[in-house]
DNA sequence: ATGCACTATAGACACTCTGTATACTTTATG
DNA sequence: CATAAAGTATACAGAGTGTCTATAGTGCAT
């Protein structure tokens, strides 16, 4: 895909958001999305076979985006209760952030449509690596109980975050104290008694 | 509302139910809705304004049954703990039933239109109250750690039983072990040291 | 039983949006 | 500069929406 094509791309789902943003996602049409991009309604059918698409290219760039910085970060520590701590840190951050207040709580629970929702939870499956990795180190280590389900746990894990998430985002709970309230509550959970 | 009224909308909103489960969310229209429930077009914008409100109206019923039986044997038990393992367990057993596959399951992640999901999250308030109250009780008798913001931790064992949900719909989970594995880690989570 | 209020219905209306196709124009680049 | 790729204007048929009007059935109290 040439540059030019996934620059425009992601200009057209920027303007699709900021659209639902000023009239709502039942009021914003591959029309009127075509005409405040500047573009012929044609051309906009190049690019997106219907919103759907728009939308899910948009929810994409983001998750890919968070899920990478993420990941990089959790590469340099090594510590497998230091890295879920990380994680969970990072969730709660951006959570709490101006760029997850405008965006995706903008759709909705993530989940505009299924095709979305179901595209949102493959990309966010590295997270879910991430954290069952940490917890299948910690277990080899010895540090956390061995009779847990690591991939179990980790949907546990992110569950709970995504369950703080609406404290976060209303401001009612600062990211810091909901970081170490997940964070203790999950380290108390994992760890060998 | 009259008995028949509210029939009749029940009737329709179960027959919206079935075509989705057939066609897709996306194929089903007011059109489509009203042949189907063998009611004429003008027949049933006298019942529903628009599609999202015939959706709204099924996902309530749903909800309102299952948190009135849920509150009322919650109400027969007095001790918090076991009150909380109890809603626990009645969470995941509704989760792993037919009835929440075929119905909830169906609406993507229950949030179809923004709409619909803000009203889920207000029906379900009366089962956070439930948590929240086991947590406050507990508290007040010296079981539970002093220093938990009861409501934000409802909302977290909500959330932990809700990423139980797809293990347990996918049948990866039974239901009893889901309903051990949360309740552990909720309980060890809150209890006293 | 007659009349009244309520509910349902058929059909038509103007409107918006969709998805596709055609033919024309601009722009990039080898 | 030739030519392929990308964009545009415009038109089209089709589907669905939401509203309205006129008509018909139904239940019920007087």
């Amino acid at each position: 895909m040439s540059r030019h094509r996934s620059r425009n791309r992601e200009r057209i789902a920027a303007t699709a958001m900021e659209l639902i943003g000023e009239h709502g996602l039942a009021h914003v049409t591959m029309s009127s999305l075509a005409e405040r991009a500047g573009v012929s309604r044609a051309t906009l059918y190049h690019y997106f076979p219907d919103l759907d698409h728009v939308l899910l290219a948009w929810v994409e760039l983001q998750v890919d985006r968070f899920v990478s910085r993420v990941a990089q970060l959790a590469g340099e520590e090594p510590d497998p209760r230091a890295r879920l701590a990380l994680i969970i840190a990072q969730l709660t951050d951006y959570f709490a952030s101006r760029d997850h207040r405008l965006g995706l709580e903008q759709l909705g629970t993530l989940a505009v449509a299924p095709v979305t929702a179901r595209a949102v939870a493959e990309r966010m499956s590295p997270l879910m690596e991430l954290v069952s990795d940490c917890l299948r180190t910690g277990q080899r280590m010895g540090q956390f109980r061995a009779e847990l389900d690591p991939e179990v746990h980790a949907s546990l894990i992110l569950g709970l975050l995504g369950a703080m998430r609406p404290h976060l985002v209303s401001g009612r709970y600062a990211p810091g104290a909901a970081a170490r309230a997940v964070s203790s509550l999950v380290l108390d959970g994992v760890t060998r008694r």
